[in-house]
DNA sequence: ATCTGATTTGGAGTGTATCCAAACAATTTG
DNA sequence: CAAATTGTTTGGATACACTCCAAATCAGAT
C-alpha cells in the first residue's frame, strides 16, 4: 500500500471502504450486506479479502473496522468521489446525477489525476456530495 | 441495441470498437491483437462476441468490419472519449494525460451524462484527442 | 500441389463477484 | 444454565470477462 495510485481496488471494494468510512467505528457485516445489497456471505468474503490486504480488521462474528491505513485510504476514496462529482456538476449534471455517474467510474481514476483536478479547482472544501478533506489526499 | 445507455460494452470491447472505427474498413484480427497487445486467439474470440452482439461482421480468415450499427456506436464511443478528454484537460491534465486517464474509465460513463456535458460545453468540435462529430451522438 | 504464415478452435486458467445451504457463534429466553 | 433464535461464516458452485497455449485450419504464394 506504499505507492497509492488510486487504482488498487475494484469498484465493489471501493464501495465497501467508503461505506465503512462513512459509518465509522465497528460495523457488522450484515450492515454492509444490506447497504450494498449483497448476500451476507458475499460481504463476509469480500471483507476477508480487504482484511488480507490490510485495509480492515475483521473480528469474526463481531464486526469490521478500518485499519489506520484503510482509514487514510478510504478518506482518499471519499475525496475522489466528491471531487469528481463536483467536476461533473460544473458541466450541468445535478448533484444526484453526478454522484450516481461518478459511482460507476471513480475507481478507475488515478490519484494523480485527482490531485491535478483538485488543484485546478483551488482545493475546494465543499462538494455537491459531501465535504472534501485535504489532509491525506496528498493535496497540499 | 435499441436504447443506447453507453454502458453496454466492457472496457476491452470499447477499445476494439474504437480501434476498428479509427482504422476503418476491413481489419485483420492480427492488426487488432498487435494493437491491443493481446494474443491473436484472444482477439478472435472477442471479435466473435462483438459479432454475436451485432457490432461487427467477421469473415473468418479474412477480416472484421463494423456493421452499420457498430459504426454508429463506435462513433459515440470516440466522441465520448474525446469529450471526456477535453473536460479533463480543462482541469489541468495534459492532452496525453487526459487521454490515458479517460481510457481507463470512459466505458463507465453514460451516454446521457455525455450529452449533458457536451451541451454544457457548447458542443465543441475540436478536442485534445481528436475531432468530435455531432452527427449520431444524439446531440442536437 | 505443397509449403508457409496467418488465423481460428479447443482447452484451461485467473480474478472478481455472486448465491445457496450448512455449520457455527452469540445472545436471548425459558 | 440449557435451549432456542438470530446473526455470521464456511464451503461449494456458478457466472462472466479476459487471458494464453497448443493444435488444427485456411489462404495465398512458390
Amino acid at each position: 500500500m506504499q505507492e497509492i495510485t488510486g487504482l488498487e481496488l475494484s469498484p465493489k471494494k471501493v464501495e465497501y471502504l467508503k461505506f465503512l468510512y462513512k459509518k465509522g467505528g465497528m460495523v457488522r457485516t450484515t450492515d454492509i450486506s444490506s447497504q450494498l445489497k449483497v448476500d451476507p456471505s458475499t460481504s463476509t468474503k469480500t471483507i476477508g479479502e480487504l482484511a488480507h490486504a490490510g485495509y480492515v480488521e475483521h473480528i469474526p462474528y463481531r464486526g469490521v473496522r478500518l485499519t489506520e491505513e484503510g482509514h487514510a485510504y478510504a478518506e482518499f476514496l471519499v475525496n475522489r468521489h466528491n471531487i469528481l462529482s463536483l467536476m461533473l456538476s460544473h458541466y450541468g449534471l445535478s448533484a444526484e446525477g453526478a454522484c450516481q455517474e461518478v459511482s460507476r467510474f471513480e475507481s478507475f481514476v488515478s490519484r494523480s489525476a485527482i490531485e491535478t483536478i483538485c488543484g485546478s479547482m483551488g482545493h475546494p472544501t465543499v462538494g455537491v456530495c459531501g465535504e472534501i478533506r485535504h489532509t491525506l489526499c496528498g493535496i497540499p
